[in-house]
DNA sequence: ACCTAAACATACCATTTGGTCAAATCATTT
DNA sequence: AAATGATTTGACCAAATGGTATGTTTAGGT
């Protein structure tokens, strides 16, 4: 890749990065062609070199989001036990929530206004959430787990570990953790892990014992 | 009361109402004084007689929003056992998101903005979490229920029961409910009533068998 | 050195933005 | 009916909006 190529691809990066923060931070009319430039060190002019319109950066981004998910997440049919399957994706899924809030804030953001966007790319999450709900109905089948409803199950968990993402100024407010100072995740992984798995029916592993 | 006073009481009311539609759907900024007007049905010079500023407006919203639910949630501390008050509260919360998703999406994007504006109204609802502690705290002690993380329990449902608003679309499109029906409550606030009484070790009403 | 195409900048466009203002209308009270 | 205050209107403002057009610079290959 020539070094031009290279930096073409860089600027794109720095466009998708700016606009996933400023479109999270104020969803797609609040959002105006120059902050998307500011976001990304270009010029209005200079960013309309690279795109075309703000709707279709707001797509494309939306598409990163989506794309990148499916390959992150959605409870796997791997060979091992219920109990490690859960917990490993809600971890992962918490870790995502609070590594990358901006995303989750997005896509929030866009479900909350109708999806009208998304909606188009929605066939494939649909796929990986039946896949899902397949493996989890084989483990109630096996007796592996207590029965649950295994959509809302899922939306649950979904629910729960977004939640950290999308109002962690209040978690932050609540738990009294300071602006500058992270999160206590392992606190936050451990209840959600808890509250799933006896949901299951499952054991919980007792850690360290609780203060 | 007079007639010229009921008018202007219910134009108010219009205001407020078109406000908290306009605002959950497209943010503080990406909402127009004009788009705020129209959903009011007045003028835009009408509406600036009522209101002074779009942010003014804003933050009335959120007021009302926070008054509201002051009122109406938290988990209370009545001589209730404390299955009855986790489920009364998972049910009055989920038919409230359903009743009126538009109120717990504008609160969910001034949270997700990192509450700038509602951190002023913070303290009333870090005062109702406290009591809320305070009783789940009591149950613990007495045996009552299973140890959880009080905050994070809270907020676990919160997440849950708020999910149903917040993601509606997304609800609709995996559960299969088309556009005109209602969601199916009754699954969904039994399946979180389920998950929550479980977390606290509760025995759960098996309602009717389950299909 | 030279040519071509990609990358960038300045100036510009019509429209919309949040908000104001004086004048006109309405309702109410005396 | 006249006076008075509350309400409504249409015109208006400077600034910001999304996007373009036209030129200028830069980089890479020959």
């Amino acid at each position: 890749m020539s070094s031009a190529q290279k930096r073409r691809v860089q600027i794109r990066q720095a466009i998708l990065d700016g606009a996933i923060r400023e479109f999270a931070r104020n969803g797609l009319s609040g959002t105006s062609t120059q902050a998307l430039a500011d976001a990304a060190g270009l010029t209005k002019a200079q960013l309309h070199y690279y795109i075309t319109t703000k709707e279709d950066l707001y797509e494309e981004a939306l598409r990163f989001i989506v794309e990148e998910w499916r390959h992150i997440f959605f409870v796997s049919a791997g060979p091992d036990d219920p109990a490690a399957v859960i917990s490993s994706y809600i971890e992962r899924k918490i870790h995502h929530a609070l590594d990358y809030p901006e995303v989750s804030r997005l896509f929030a953001n866009e479900v909350g206004r109708g999806a009208t966007v998304l909606s188009r790319y929605w066939g494939e999450l649909k796929t990986a959430v039946d896949a899902a709900t397949a493996v989890i109905e084989g483990w109630i089948a096996a007796g592996q787990i207590r029965p649950v409803d295994p959509l809302l199950f899922q939306m649950n968990m979904w629910a729960v570990t977004q939640h950290y993402a999308e109002y962690e100024a209040q978690a932050r407010h609540l738990l009294g953790t300071p602006q500058g100072l992270p999160l206590d995740r392992d606190r936050i992984i451990r209840e959600a892990q808890e509250t799933f798995l006896l949901r299951c029916g499952l054991p919980v592993p007792n850690h360290c014992t609780r203060g």
